[in-house]
DNA sequence: ATTGAAAGGTAAAAAGG
DNA sequence: CCTTTTTACCTTTCAAT
């Protein structure tokens, strides 16, 4: 993982479409070159995939909300999150700390849907209660991260607190 | 949006890198049928972006967490979006019913970090405090929701509470 | 809206520095 | 690890339906 693999990475965060060619071009590498540089990535599970984003309110999934499931004293963890899995409307899943075993969210078309999604989930044995939180708006998601931190204004400034 | 459409951007969210000629054998139309179907759903909005996916962990952001945060009673919730979007590490930001009027998914590469991010959004004009879940595994996340209710066990089976 | 054909570009694998 | 080469496949456009 040199400097090239992450410029490759970067540039299939924003654009997973982008031809070997293209990339090629973008790195200062040949086509070749990059096309083996991504299957070693693919490979070594550091790209993990190529996903089409969608605009959720387009294809009938207007609704969106973060709820936190709160387990039973004798939950099995693992048991519980097979069982989160197996309802396609929830989206991610994410074990977390705190008294809160998990938080998912979970994309559906109506509030209806949403009442209905959370009787399925406070039917899963394990969860004893769940805290919904609607989402009014997404304002951005899923951003590629390249992992540096912003300049600040002065450089050569530190933040404040450190 | 018919369902040929639908079931080319289910093939697209799964596999985003698919050729149209790929994804004309798994309809049954022409690579160009595809090609013109996918131009329109890109510019009508629904495709917003193909992406490629990366495991966090290998890329040096090893920490997640999802952080609440609670504006001032003088905020203006535009304004603190586009301050949170100016920060690279918060991955994605719902604005949220509730008391908390955001709640920000973020990555980073340490604990120390997190706690850098945490100052930087407590020192955002408009956030009085924030809340902060750990996450100690993602289980899932951004699975292709097709919009479809999963069958029940017992077909025409009710579900308990319909 | 879909097809089929044609031109150019790209993917994938092989050979070699 | 890279480049170049080569073949087969793909994208893209366009005329026709």
């Amino acid at each position: 993982m040199d400097a090239l693999d992450r410029q490759i990475i970067a540039a299939l965060r924003v654009n997973g479409r982008a031809t070997y060619a293209d990339l090629g071009r973008k790195v200062g590498l040949s086509a070749s070159a990059v096309h083996e540089r991504v299957g070693k990535l693919e490979s070594t599970g550091v790209i993990t995939g190529y996903h089409a984003m969608v605009e959720p309110s387009l294809v009938g999934l207007g609704v969106t909300a973060l709820i936190g499931i709160q387990p039973t004293d004798t939950a099995d963890d693992d048991e519980v999150a097979d069982e989160l899995g197996r309802l396609s409307e929830v989206e991610s899943c994410y074990a977390v700390a705190g008294d809160e075993a998990f938080v998912v969210k979970v994309r559906v078309a109506t509030v209806d849907e949403l009442e209905r999604t959370l009787g399925r989930l406070r039917r899963i044995a394990g969860v004893a209660r769940t805290r919904t939180t609607v989402v009014l708006s997404t304002r951005f998601e899923g951003r590629p991260n390249t992992g540096e931190v912003p300049a600040p204004a002065v450089p050569g400034e530190p933040e404040p607190g450190e």
